[in-house]
DNA sequence: ATGCAGTATAGATAATCATCTATATCATGG
DNA sequence: CCATGATATAGATGATTATCTATACTGCAT
């Protein structure tokens, strides 16, 4: 028997013709001829060289080669039927797998999409790749994941983007500051006093010192730790003044007060990067169908700032990049 | 995806591919040129609608749906690679079925020869049919059997014959009988005696009708029982005399005695009969070569006729009929 | 940067296939 | 025995496939 000449539609025909006995009956449920039914016959009896059927009483009946051929087409078509359920739930992003790269302060608010999310779509695996502002820089470079978080997104030459939601960083000091409480402070008057900064490759600190730049200041004594809760607790603890997402602040926080200093907040926005050459996966893409619809319930209004809808347009018109996939 | 264009080549290409995680190695695998092996999996992708390797660090790599489609692929690659060790046991003979009928009379050897068999070939399904000779002349022109066995078989024209075993027709008497023992009778002697005889289209009441008709004899009264066992028990219990096969008498027949009539035995061999115009079925062909080697280890020497060695060359010669198979 | 190994694309060709219509053969049930 | 429905065969055709050689692109290692 040679396999190479073995093709599913062959199966197909011939699974037709032995469920109904009869090749013309078969060859009309095919929407084909009866000599084409035959011929198909002749040939897949040809490739296996056995005979397949034999006709008894008018009806065409298995031989035992055919029987047995019969029970392997049934099964070998099925597991091709599945891997065709299979596929459409991949392609309906109900399956599937993406990861998503997040700047580190956005882990404060992006749990709440992904876990509603992945209540609805328990079947697809989501990786979530953390680190500052600098490690998803390169992430995104190497083509690593099927989305990105920032804040300010690098050159979106091959990439496409999507504001979801706003971040406004705010300068925070421990409860009982002398300036806590106070109207319209000036950042001047901060100075003097210790701030608390993430490493340099944080977006925080940098969009913080090129605020500061705008406004022509330049810190005093700095103290860097490489983590907003490092910096909360600090603060709260006494070890100086930050500016950090309002994000990274817990709804009650009773040890630390927001400063309000003029020019402050500063308004950024969280937005969803797409690389444009690189395929997006259909969970990817099922992921930020589901952020759009779904964004209002999980995050509060004050924050919300929902983008994607646009975004999701012009997935849409982008060109498909080949089908082999591309070098990530 | 379209199944209609799927081919069991394509698998085994995209299985080499996924295996050696390079194109130009399947290809030197599977003895192609790299393009051609490149342009498989674009049809197969295409067909499928879906990318299906990614080349990561410059090993191709499944994507999600290409990792399903492998798995797929094994499994169905792998079930007809069963299917054709099935189809190889199938025309080894070690596998399948057959169906012989058998002349009533040669119930009683064709066990010792089927008894062995069933043992050396486990998986063959063996249907024994059994009847008169006019019964199995009408499956014979049915085409109902794979094998047939007759002491003298029908028109040969559309089949062939191989004889295996002496099939004597004596004269029997009871124990006690006043010729019992006496040498050279002749038959006139016993014409007045009641006569057992089996029921028309029987072959051996036809045989020993031919017989004594050559001999210008006929018969005085007779009885008739559609039995050889019966007749036998009705001889030994005195009831008349009767000519049977020698086979049915069993080893140690005390209350019966065979008659020295001359003329007699007469002399008659069974043959397996093979239609020549229905193909004969893998597994018969195997009963016929394991009876042409081990006949001799299962009947009595003094019976033994082994001519089926040139049944099996002519059966090698003949004409194989086409592989659909043609109607019983 | 340079070259190599791997991959993709283009263009060509012979083979095979799927499919048709028309016709012959066969089997079966009145 | 014949009419009818089922199957096989023949011949034709356009589409698809398998496969090649030659060449272009691409990314990694030197």
């Amino acid at each position: 028997m040679n396999i190479r000449h073995l093709t599913f539609r062959l199966l197909q025909v011939y699974v037709a013709v032995v469920r109904s006995g009869s090749i013309s009956e078969a060859a009309r449920q095919l929407h084909l001829t009866q000599p084409t039914v035959s011929l198909q016959l002749k040939r897949l009896a040809d490739t296996l060289g056995e005979p397949l059927l034999e006709s008894r009483h008018g009806r065409q009946v298995p031989t035992e080669a055919g029987g047995e051929l019969y029970r392997a087409s049934r099964e070998v078509l099925g597991r091709f039927a599945d891997f065709d359920d299979y596929l459409a739930a991949l392609r309906g992003g109900e399956r599937g797998r993406f990861s998503i790269a997040l700047v580190n302060t956005a882990q404060y608010v992006l749990p709440r999409l992904l876990g509603p999310y992945s209540q609805a779509f328990p079947e697809v695996d989501v990786t979530v790749h953390i680190g500052n502002r600098r490690q998803m820089l390169t992430r995104f470079e190497r083509q690593e994941d099927d989305l990105y978080v920032f804040s300010h997104p690098p050159s979106l030459a091959h990439a496409l983007a999507g504001r979801f939601l706003r971040n406004p960083l705010v300068a925070v000091a421990p409860r009982g500051h002398r300036l806590a409480g106070r109207e319209r402070i000036d950042m001047a008057e901060l100075l003097g006093e210790r701030f608390l900064l993430r490493e340099p490759g944080s977006a925080t600190r940098m969009l913080f010192e090129s605020w500061l730049q705008e406004q022509g200041l330049s810190l005093g004594p700095t103290l860097q730790m490489a983590s907003n809760e490092a910096i909360r607790v600090g603060v709260a603890a006494g070890m100086g003044l930050a500016v950090l997402s309002e994000h990274v602040l817990p709804p009650e926080h009773s040890d630390i007060a927001i400063l309000t200093v003029a020019g402050l907040p500063i308004e950024s926005h969280w937005q969803f990067i797409v690389r444009r050459d690189r395929r997006l996966s259909h969970a990817a893409l099922g992921f930020l169908r589901f952020a759009e619809g779904h964004l209002g319930d999980c995050v509060e209004p004050r924050f919300l700032s929902n983008e994607l809808d646009d975004l999701l347009r012009r997935l849409d018109a982008a060109p498909v990049p080949p089908l082999r996939g591309s070098d990530p």
